[in-house]
DNA sequence: CGCTGGGTGCACTTATCAGG
DNA sequence: CCTGATAAGTGCACCCAGCG
């Protein structure tokens, strides 16, 4: 897996840990805007004097940004008054256990309208919104509400912006949303149980409660084992013939490395020391006011007196140090793992070239000799024509080596991201060295179909770009993207060849050509790995316009659940490849392309059709996304800092996509479309997401 | 019986006013 | 301007009824 990835989720999990996104009061509550009236109407019931009424206080300046308030202590609960019992979580307990209480009556449709009326028109002025459903007071107003803005936080649906004046967290105050709290919990906030890193764990902020209390216990467990294995007799004295190391610190040279790779945490750093192995061959039981009464016999034949406690912690470093020395092996036994099974793609590439270059030399070798039979026919009869002197001084064509080598040699494909380097800023398609080889024009249609193809599996997805391509003005142009499907296996797609073919006729139907492809990178930045360089340079090898001496062919990488992004918008990067000379060597380079989007008004039917095709084609797929799972519990992450409430994966997916939809488009018409596709995911996956 | 959704008590916080 | 009183707002946990 990309290291990259672990490296930040980490990251991310360590952040999470330092600083809960929801232990701080995000904002201070301050609505200056209309205060007054608020304030004013609640106040009326309050006879006032008959003082002339304050004018109208200009509206507020916005107040000077708060001091950071003092930290306030957290009140004392009240005293405990004798009996009063509390919950576990230091609540006291409800009395109104078995009082009666007013009948509960359901929303009526008439009363639900209203109440979505009334969310339009006034936002979160709780009281003007009772007012205007007219059957309910403002306290059942809230309660409906509080679960009504869940319900839509789940869904990934937009607060009405009046609500989102007063506050973009779907809570009833506007802040972010707590997923863990008990009222968004029993709205199913379930957290990615798929999502975890290489090494098995889960990154703190995508902890369930369960989940973290199970990691507790394991780690537990853990020490407990350890402690177990300190190898001491029943009264707790180290055994005769107990194994420990001994570690000679003043051989211990702090080696650069440590200080050069700041990554190597300080759990390893005994790497560089020097162990050596000891063993314990008498204990003197008989005197318990010895302070040393254990002696260590150590494989350099030296001896100590020691003490329990410089034994404890030796054996104690001993097994932490079997502990990173296993580490170690799993690490490299994963490496074995990984590097086994590139070497069998790779063979089964060559394999694959070496059976095509077969084919091809027997190909040729037959029609070779045929020429080679015409020609010693003809050459026998010019022979019996003329004399031999020709037939010996005839120039020989050598036989060429037909190996068609269309892939690179095995240095290449690795899974490795490899950085993307830029053109130089000349424009594109100027023909001056060094500058974007074609200008790129992407259609919103084509945007919204990879998106959304990207945030539908969990695995890499595949798909071809279909558009045209202008030699006069070097202008490419991708019209629409074509879902393929993909064979995924691990960190590298490969597309079902049969689809291939259909996919290329499908684009060709259209009247348009294959002008690029794109693939997925689910959880990790969208640059090119080595695999990815290599087909680029395959397809632009294959689609390269040789009159003038380009290769229009663009890779889009699509990047929708990185942990990283600093909203809710996937990243997009195209890119295409170029060999280059290094010190003899070649090296294959993956350069960023830029691009521009073409400025649709609106979103065809076509459009329309294909979302909802990409999402039908994806129903049974394996690695389907669960879109009311947790992409992660915060919405923005800006300046490492996270903030605003969970996001759903299907929260996340409306939000990127409505990113991607025409610029001016009407809220409505966006929302149309985004509930479209929400409610074909529902629909034709058989999932409720309440739509 | 478990799930869903309406309702409410508790323990606060926040905004505002009146009086000093 | 400060301060205490007070109304209203808030987050949350929990209760309860209806439903499949």
């Amino acid at each position: 897996m990309a290291d990259p990835d672990a490296a930040s989720a980490a990251l991310i999990a360590k952040l999470l840990q330092e600083e809960n996104p929801y232990g701080e009061d995000v904002y201070g509550y301050q609505d200056d805007s209309d205060d007054e009236d608020y304030g004013r109407a609640k106040r009326k019931k309050k006879k006032k004097a008959p003082k002339p009424p304050k004018e109208p206080k200009p509206p507020k300046e916005p107040k000077p940004p708060k001091e950071p308030k003092a930290p306030k202590e957290p009140k004392r609960p009240r005293e405990p008054t004798g009996d009063e019992e509390f919950t576990e979580t230091g609540r006291r307990k409800r009395k109104d256990a078995g009082t009666a209480r007013a009948k509960a009556r359901p929303w009526d449709d008439q009363e639900e309208v209203k109440f979505r009326e009334a969310l339009v028109l006034y936002g979160r002025d709780w009281k003007k919104c009772a007012e205007h459903v007219g059957t309910r007071d403002a306290r059942s107003f809230t309660s409906h509400a509080q679960k009504h803005f869940i319900k839509l936080c789940l869904q990934g649906k937009p607060l009405p912006a009046k609500v989102r004046e007063t506050g973009d967290g779907y809570t009833l105050s506007g802040k972010p949303l707590d997923p863990n709290s008990s009222a968004a919990k029993q709205y199913g906030f379930k957290v990615d149980t798929s999502f975890t890193l290489p090494d098995g764990t889960r990154p703190a902020g995508l902890m369930t409660a369960e989940d973290a209390e199970e990691a507790e216990k394991a780690r537990q467990a853990k020490v407990a084992e350890t402690v177990g294995k300190l190898p001491v007799d029943s009264d707790g004295r180290f055994k005769v013939g107990t194994v420990l190391r001994k570690k000679f610190d003043e051989e211990v040279e702090r080696d650069e490395n440590a200080d050069a790779n700041p990554n190597v945490g300080t759990e390893d750093d005994d790497s560089a020391e020097k162990w050596i192995e000891g063993k314990v061959v008498d204990v003197d039981k008989d005197d318990a006011d010895n302070p040393l009464p254990y002696s260590v016999e150590f494989d350099d034949g030296t001896f100590e007196d020691l003490a329990h406690e410089e034994l404890e912690v030796w054996v104690q470093a001993r097994i932490k140090h079997q502990k990173t020395e296993e580490r170690r092996a799993w690490e490299e036994e994963m490496e074995r793992k990984r590097s086994e099974r590139e070497a069998e793609r790779e063979a089964k590439l060559a394999d694959k070239e070496q059976k095509a270059a077969e084919k091809a030399a027997e190909k040729e070798a037959k029609q070779l000799a045929k020429v080679r039979e015409a020609r010693d026919r003809a050459a026998a009869e010019a022979a019996a024509a003329e004399p031999t002197e020709y037939a010996r001084s005839r120039p020989r064509r050598e036989t060429a080596a037909v190996g068609a080598t269309t892939f690179r040699d095995a240095g290449g494909g690795t899974l490795e991201l490899h950085p993307m380097r830029k053109f130089s800023p000349s424009p594109p398609g100027s023909g001056v060295p060094g500058a974007q080889p074609f200008k790129l024009t992407v259609s919103p249609a084509a945007m919204l179909v990879m998106d959304l193809h990207a945030h539908l599996c969990t695995n890499e997805v595949i798909g071809y770009l279909g558009g045209s391509w202008d030699p006069d003005t070097k202008s490419l142009t991708i019209e629409r993207a074509f879902p393929g499907r993909g064979v995924a296996s691990g960190m590298d797609v490969e597309m079902d060849p049969i689809a291939e073919v259909e996919l290329k006729s499908q684009v060709e139907a259209q009247n348009m050509k294959v002008v690029g492809w794109y693939h997925s990178h689910p959880v990790f930045e969208p640059t090119p790995s080595g695999v990815d360089i290599n087909n680029q340079l395959n397809y632009q090898r294959l689609f390269r316009d040789e009159p003038v001496g380009v290769e229009p062919f663009v890779g889009f990488i699509v990047g929708p659940y990185d942990m990283r992004l600093p909203n809710q918008v996937s990243s997009v990067t195209a890119f295409c490849a170029q060999r280059l000379m290094k010190a003899g060597a070649t090296e294959d380079v993956p350069f960023e392309v830029s691009y521009g989007l073409s400025d649709d008004k609106d979103v065809e039917p076509l459009t329309v059709g294909s979302m909802a095709a990409v999402v039908v084609q994806n129903k049974s797929t394996e690695g389907r996304v669960n879109p009311t799972e947790l992409w992660r519990p915060f919405t923005t992450f800006e300046n490492f800092k996270p903030g605003g409430g969970p996001c759903t994966k299907l929260a996340k997916l409306r939000a990127s996509l409505c990113a991607r939809l025409p610029a001016g488009m009407s809220e409505l018409r966006e929302e149309e479309i985004m509930d479209g596709v929400a409610k074909t995911i529902q629909t034709s996956w058989g999932v409720d997401l309440g739509y």
